[in-house]
DNA sequence: TTGAAAGCGCTAACAG
DNA sequence: CTGTTAGCGCTTTCAA
């Protein structure tokens, strides 16, 4: 057995027994007043916390986890990456989670990490978390969780985890049809499309939107690139593109890629937007200041963080009651420089010369 | 009291004792197996996973910490921002506590939060961690951490943190100086700064290593423009830059404003690198692909990250060795397009005139 | 409104 | 190599 815990060589940590003796109390008297409970006298609430406050006592939460079984932590599996939106959803989330009263546990995964989601979700179970958000995960197969505790998912399907699993729609398909939509308003025949990679669940996501705003209007549906979210790949899809003057617009799937793109269609001496508009996503801090200031779509990281824990913390409290419903985020198309009207052009069937209006 | 917690309304969630029942071994056995302790043979470690394994059995970590008094776990107070050099090293920071058999908590503290760091850390010690990281901290007053606890301060100066501090410098000062000596050896006759806020050690750092280069060289030090990391602000401060005909070289404090500053710069028909150069800091993915492509310096995120961690686990784990020795991390100028040799012009004292090359 | 007693599931120390 | 015994510091239950 250690013995008690010393610090600095000066006297050994407080416990609520020495808060007790000090106030003259009982422990449990100290254990109701540090939570909050009802039933303490002012008078004595006030002694212990004074005895406290000297003493430098502080709440051992692993004994509190295990005598009362909750943690009152909260899980979060992200992915390993400093791009702007999973760093962006985990801080609202770590902030949304210490407003309700929790605190953050975070396990990253790695794409290609065998195992994966699973193994993470796992790691955090045993830490004893009360609940876990997975962040915009991507997809290695089913996923199988075989827990009680509710599992919030952010941006993915409703059907990707256990049985008691609360999901929010980080709202990607609404977005990237509205920023297609964009470009079609704009005279464009069709939008060409650079997605992320398959294998995440908002690149689908968007690639959905997208689709269904062609169809909607009845375009054609050009064919899809796949980029793997950097601006490099953006670049060489960019590459690909310039060689095609059929193709006037393009919805990148994240700011990065826009930049890349608009940059090797620049060296191809396609101008953008005089030639070609370019629509990015995210609206990272860097879009407006790029050139041409990327026209984008805004995504409320924040509220959905916020929103989702919400849901999530009303599963942890309140199992037995219906789950609340989530609510749509809003859609925030940020229109800049990027984008303009589809050039006049050689028409499909007829031949006809136009010069571009001065650059 | 608690009943013991059931999953899905079917079994309870089994603890170490039922799996050692079912293996036919003491639970103190099951305990050494999961801990991986010597003295247990093959065959009775086999039985024992065996049966863990079909009983579902997950350790109770809250258990364990009250056992033993280490939670094994890393507490990390970070600020809540996007930006990508914090983002970075946080993850950083999570792959090599998860490396090294630590899980982590995070903390974010808000500028302006009264709490602030002493706050995050008093949270961070309820939680019961066997260390504490502080990334980047900014300076909001002495902070004077009571506690035993190792505590590991990425990027600020040593005297920063309690007792027991172990201290990495993320080296900023010395790749400021390597930028601010580009663009010296290029033939500017000065460099301009565009710092971070002043509260930031990082921005106070960069600041330092480009007096430093200045000084080294015997050169003016004009005064310097205070940004607050966002491309907006690097904006603004371009505006202001653009109307001096004398600045001929910039150093920004990071990526995000001197993309912001390049603008502004070019609006105003300040030609970068022609009339101006311009180097950043960081190298966020996005700097290779914008107009033009950065010239940065790349911080050593994971490195200063996995080096620190070391020696954190270092001093929970062997408290009474000497601390290790932390050593420097590696200078990486990235040279791209937006840093030229300096245009000739009017030269002090004289009256000369000269065209620029055509652009 | 307060207190006493009995664990929560694990590890430490020591004995076999 | 394995088991026994006593807590870790709190919450729960029940009694006062």
């Amino acid at each position: 057995m250690t013995g008690p815990v010393r610090r600095g060589g000066s006297s050994p940590v407080p416990r609520s027994a020495d808060v007790a003796r000090r106030a003259g109390v009982s422990q449990k008297t100290v254990s109701r007043v540090f939570n909050d409970e009802q039933y303490v006298s002012a008078e004595v609430r006030r002694r212990v916390l004074e005895a406290a406050e000297e003493l430098g006592y502080r709440m051992n939460h692993a004994a509190r986890a295990l005598a009362s079984g909750r943690s009152r932590s909260i899980g979060v599996v992200s992915l390993g990456t400093a791009l702007y939106g999973p760093a962006s959803l985990l801080i609202g989330v770590e902030r949304a989670a210490r407003d309700a009263g929790y605190a953050l546990r975070v396990v990253n995964t790695m794409e290609g990490d065998p195992a994966g989601v699973a193994g993470a979700v796992d790691s955090l179970l045993e830490q004893g978390v009360d609940g876990i958000v997975i962040s915009e995960p991507i997809d290695e197969g089913p996923v199988s969780l075989s827990t009680d505790v509710p599992v919030l998912v952010l941006g993915a399907p409703p059907a990707f985890a256990g049985p008691r699993a609360v999901t929010v729609g980080v709202g990607s398909d609404l977005l990237a049809r509205a920023a297609t939509e964009h470009l079609l308003d704009l005279g464009h025949t069709t939008v060409h499309h650079l997605a992320g990679p398959r294998r995440w669940y908002a690149a689908r996501d968007r690639l959905e939107g997208w689709r269904a705003a062609l169809t909607a209007r009845g375009r054609d549906e050009p064919p899809v690139i796949e980029g793997d979210w950097s601006a490099s790949s953006g670049y060489a899809a960019g590459r690909e593109l310039a060689s095609d003057r059929d193709v006037t617009a393009v919805f990148a799937a994240n700011d990065d890629m826009a930049i890349g793109l608009i940059r090797a269609l620049a060296e191809a001496g396609r101008r953008v937007p005089d030639d070609v508009s370019v629509v990015g996503f995210d609206d990272i801090p860097v879009s407006a200041y790029v050139t041409p200031p990327l026209t984008t779509v805004r995504q409320p990281f924040d509220a959905v963080a916020q929103e989702g824990l919400r849901l999530l913390v009303h599963a942890i409290e309140k199992p037995d009651t219906d789950p609340l419903a989530a609510s749509d985020p809003p859609v925030d198309l940020v229109v800049r420089a990027s984008t303009a009207p589809r050039p006049p052009r050689t028409t499909p069937g007829r031949e006809r010369r136009t010069t571009s209006p001065p650059g």
